[in-house]
DNA sequence: AAAATTCGTCAAGCTGCTTGACCAAATAGT
DNA sequence: ACTATTTGGTCAAGCAGCTTGACGAATTTT
């Protein structure tokens, strides 16, 4: 016997289940990184931490990251040098650039997340067979877009 | 023979995925919405609109909805109402509160981005099995928080 | 009947973004 | 090599969307 539904049915409710299940995410992920002590930070510094990890970016790559001006990531950067996150280091290469680099306790703040990403998906994932979540990462892959994390809306 | 990534190893990445495939949503429905001619709305007014679609909500419930303050909440009913979207009725049981209901041209708009919202995901499920479409449902609504949709990072 | 709560608005203020103008350094054109 | 253009970053002003605070009117509680 048939289904009854239809794929196309199915469709109807999977943009609030993927919008919601995006912001479960980034609560639970907000929540561990407050957790363990860094509560001046909101979600929107963690979008700009994955660009400055590793070696770190310039104010106009940061902006290009955040698809948001330069006078803005300007402003953030400042922002997070003053609570001590990053680090001003002249560029290697160009004069007129400077490095923005995380400091010790920048890279201990990506941990943070990185362990309390863990935390909140790790439950959920344990409901699911390892199939469904090797499924799942396909899926979201072929959807996404690559590099365009930070939601703009 | 088993294989070399545990779970764990593919959780890593799972944030990301999950963020990009929303964001792409998102805007794969906000161009749709846009190429339908409601050019004058953006995606944060959908989410107004997901509350007011159907019988209709007050100012109060629909800023608890939007987790927002009411005065916000007031704001942007005002700049619906004024763009002819939203209007305000007297409310049948209580003479303090009046409540909102989309317009006809509401009530089209949540088709268009309905009808954006499916041509964004089509294809893409397309691309997967019928039980993979299912098993991605199960999975997100197991993550999610309902009626936590609107993001506020 | 009085007290307390709730609905919505007015007003002021803040934050994070924008546009515009500008200097300094680097790169391209001739 | 010298000029012209582009690029990296900042200063300044302005705006949009939110906040807190105070309030009148209608409702609900006691």
């Amino acid at each position: 016997m048939c289904q009854t539904l239809s794929v196309r049915d199915d469709l109807q409710d999977l943009p609030v289940l993927l919008l919601s299940a995006a912001r479960a995410l980034v609560d639970g992920i907000d929540a561990g990184v407050r957790a363990r002590g860094f509560t001046d930070l909101r979600p929107a510094h963690g979008f700009a931490f994955v660009r400055l990890s590793g070696t770190g970016a310039t104010i106009s790559e940061l902006a290009e990251h955040l698809e948001i001006t330069k006078q803005a990531a300007s402003q953030m950067a400042e922002e997070l040098v003053r609570k001590g996150y990053v680090e001003r280091l002249p560029h290697p290469a160009d004069a007129r650039a400077r490095l923005l680099v995380l400091t010790a306790r920048g890279i201990a703040c990506t941990r943070a997340a990185d362990e309390a990403a863990d935390e909140t998906l790790r439950p959920w994932a344990q409901t699911l067979s390892p199939a469904q979540v090797a499924a799942l990462r396909t899926a979201l892959s072929r959807l996404a877009t690559p590099g365009r994390i930070r939601p703009t809306w």
